[in-house]
DNA sequence: GTCTATACACCGATAGAC
DNA sequence: GTCTATCGGTGTATAGAC
């Protein structure tokens, strides 16, 4: 992390070219899709040629690679205001957390394509751009474990039934709703199937 | 369906042609994954030049979508045997079929991305080729409803969580097992949870 | 440093000769 | 059917203007 957030004139000129560029890459992969940015297109749209763009990036990976850590990071801190009021009873937290992470992927699609899924061919995130996902991973299991579920094999259990529902959503009903409403569901057959008790569940209200 | 299967020589010889060129373009696709399949390389391999693979193929997606096709009537084909020999009580068939799919998938996993997942960018498959895909899922849900889960969303629920499980052990165990052995409680604790009964299910034998 | 112009190698696809 | 030649597109490297 040697990126000072960088004070002086030049350079907080550069941060905002940045800033410019990827603005616009997420413009075009909102438009046309994840796979489909181009150099020559985010360069149009902020009125450079698209060699410049190297002045800033050092190549199409690391615009993606920023994206990535960008959306991570997003989550991260969506999520920050969530587990201060996160409830001690790990049947609640578990639909609450659950019911935040299905409904940021739901909200922008190429985003999670882009966090939870290889689209993009040759691109692995770089370790800096990892760490958010990573501190989330970690913050997750921790918490599980400080409500009593202490088998890492369990956390595992609820995620990737928790990405294999985002999945279905995504690919099957994007416009729609038929999975999310599943979810309340799944996760209660995940809690009795890992022995959580029922503590006092409210039954989540659909407004 | 308006292909007959070509009992001439002419048709023959096309057709094994086609073959060639699909052989070539599945060994491309697991050397260096499905989406670095370039026709300069799949030509090679079959020694033509590229654009001469146009006289058997409309475009690049028409060779992906007979892949997709191949893939699918594979698993359809591999699982028609299990089906016949499939157990009336519905656990036991459940554990049967999601470890059937989910070794299925692992065993080629540029085979089931191609099945499963949107990896190369403009692709859809034809009607043609979805078949086999539509006619698996179909016998999924008639089997389930004959063995008493009536509930479209139970059977959801399951695929989900069996797809969850798959994309976890890809991504974050390529060469190990960590999901496939959390496979049968999955699986159990799903059927705990749709009120499906304990029936007299042989634990699963790991040699 | 920042940007442009130019160029390169590769891609999928098409046209037309044989 | 298969070839050669070629097109418009891509990501990217580099030289040089400012």
């Amino acid at each position: 992390m040697l990126d000072t957030p960088n004070v002086d004139r030049k350079g907080r000129r550069r941060e905002q070219t940045r800033r410019e560029i990827l603005d616009a890459a997420w413009q075009v992969a909102r438009e046309h899709g994840l796979t489909a940015i181009t150099l020559r297109d985010v360069a149009d749209r902020v009125g450079m040629r698209a060699p410049s763009l190297y002045s800033h990036f050092d190549s199409k990976h690391a615009i993606y690679d920023a994206m990535y850590g960008e959306a991570w990071t997003e989550y991260e801190e969506a999520t920050r205001l969530g587990r201060d009021g996160l409830t001690d009873d790990m049947r609640a937290a578990a639909h609450q957390i659950a019911r935040g992470f299905f409904d940021f992927a739901v909200a922008d699609p190429v985003r999670y394509q882009l966090m939870n899924q290889r689209i993009i061919p040759g691109f692995e995130p770089s370790s800096e751009s990892y760490a958010p996902a990573v501190r989330v991973l970690e913050a997750s299991y921790t918490a599980a474990a400080e409500r009593g579920v202490t088998d890492l094999d369990d956390v595992a259990l609820l995620l990737a039934l928790l990405g294999g529902l985002i999945d279905q959503q995504l690919a099957n009903d994007p416009d729609g709703d038929r999975f999310s409403r599943l979810l309340p569901r799944a996760v209660d057959i995940w809690c009795d199937g890992v022995g959580i008790p029922s503590g006092t569940t409210p039954q989540e209200t659909t407004p």
